[in-house]
DNA sequence: GCGTGTATATCGCCG
DNA sequence: CGGCGATGTACACGC
């Protein structure tokens, strides 16, 4: 195919607003946050129609290059080649492809209205233990606020009372707790004694914690409490159950 | 298409360790650190070679579910619909694509051995502020070590001394910094004091700096140098220059 | 494989 | 739009 010709059709399908996939010989070169270029090779071009380009080698999960969504996308022929170039001005960067020989060009008007559901992320988590702490954590609390600002410290996770009334932060995390989230969690409880006084508890929340994490964790004073993640998601179900919530199935 | 035929043309596809693009109208699962759902409409299907899949809506830069490189790939028809899983042990966790419509079907065999070289990295700009403490931070400092391991507290960009004798722990952000690179300082330079002793002085340097972060930064007695990310790519060109570097085109 | 940190991260939320 | 944290983050590197 001519280079001029799938340029056409090319900008076409995108003014139509259709997905633009291409299979190709090609070079790409970026200029932005930071530089680079890929020699020629064999690529996947998905060019969506938000302005979005991707190019993917034919290994790994990720794309090469790649410009995301509200790029300007441009599409000419520089003699036998292709030139697709996709701009944004902040950050100010360019993404160039330059396609020597097309071995595919598919044009296509996709229709997606469908939701995405999912679920286990760690909001999910945090509510959960918002609403029954005393399953999840295996203690009495009382939530006092979600989401606590601390002033330039950050934002505590969930901020709680204990039967004693002392103040307890806690920090959740859906995946193994590392270092990060014991000097987060410490920062955290810091913060809370300077501005609210008396003892302050912190627990980390979390499926499982690396032994360096532990160590610190316990240096510091600060608590463990191991959360299973689905537990929590069917503590949301359970509760959700009663109000009217969606049956999920419970298949192996 | 029949879906057993499609089922049989991508089977042999990947085991020919070809890359199969499909569009088509589809419902995707995924089971594994989180669950998700995503109701039927029409995608964009990548299937590599080496187990990566990605299922891209008509819109945004990432896709609404993969799996990555790795996987374990399967396709089968069940009935009219294609089903593909992908599967990988650890984690545990499952991606089943079904395809009630295919609008299009491409297998393609891509060579793709060009190296992708970029410039601009955080790597890149520490090791040039190692080798040229002068230019990039103003300043005669003798590097001591590079990602020193600071025991548990995480690793230093850089360890350096300056005219004084002095320690001086350099934390490099090759974008604006904000307050967790204050604080992640802050952890290195207590434990080099406590380590090694004497006066120990923490620089962070960084294109630019956030108003909080630089608040916080002066409070700890810590200091910030701006770097500009271009001077520390041609500091190192320069450098490779002379001993037969790429020459690199400087157009605008 | 685990632990740690980067990424042209991207994305969403909130001031 | 800046600032900040989450992500099914993925990925590379060191131990």
């Amino acid at each position: 195919m001519q280079a001029a010709e799938a340029a056409g059709m090319i900008a076409a399908a995108l003014a139509r607003r259709n997905v633009v996939v291409i299979v190709a010989t090609c070079t790409v070169e970026y200029d932005g946050r930071a530089r680079s270029r890929l020699g020629e090779g064999d690529r996947v071009i998905i060019v969506k129609s938000d302005g979005t380009v991707l190019v993917h080698r034919p290994y790994g999960s990720l794309p090469v290059n790649y410009q995301p969504e509200g790029s300007a996308v441009s599409v000419r022929a520089e003699g036998d080649t292709l030139v697709i170039t996709a701009v944004r001005p902040r950050p100010s960067e360019r993404l160039t492809i330059r396609v020597r020989r097309i071995a595919h060009l598919v044009v296509a008007e996709l229709r997606d209205d469908a939701e995405f559901e999912l679920w286990g992320s760690e909001d999910e988590l945090r509510d959960a233990i918002a609403r029954n702490p005393e399953l999840l954590l295996g203690e009495r609390l009382k939530p006092v606020e979600v989401e606590a600002k601390l002033g330039r410290v950050g934002f505590a996770d969930l901020l709680m009372v204990d039967e004693a009334g002392n103040y307890v932060v806690v920090e959740v995390k859906r995946e193994e707790a590392g270092v990060d989230a014991v000097f987060q969690l410490k920062r955290y409880v810091g913060y809370v004694q300077r501005a609210l006084g008396g003892r302050v508890r912190g627990i980390l929340a979390a499926p499982s914690i690396t032994r360096r994490a532990l160590a610190l964790l316990s240096k510091e004073g600060l608590e463990f409490r191991r959360i299973d993640p689905k537990a929590a998601v069917k503590a949301k179900s359970g509760l959700l159950g009663f109000i009217g919530g969606d049956e999920e199935q419970s298949g192996a």
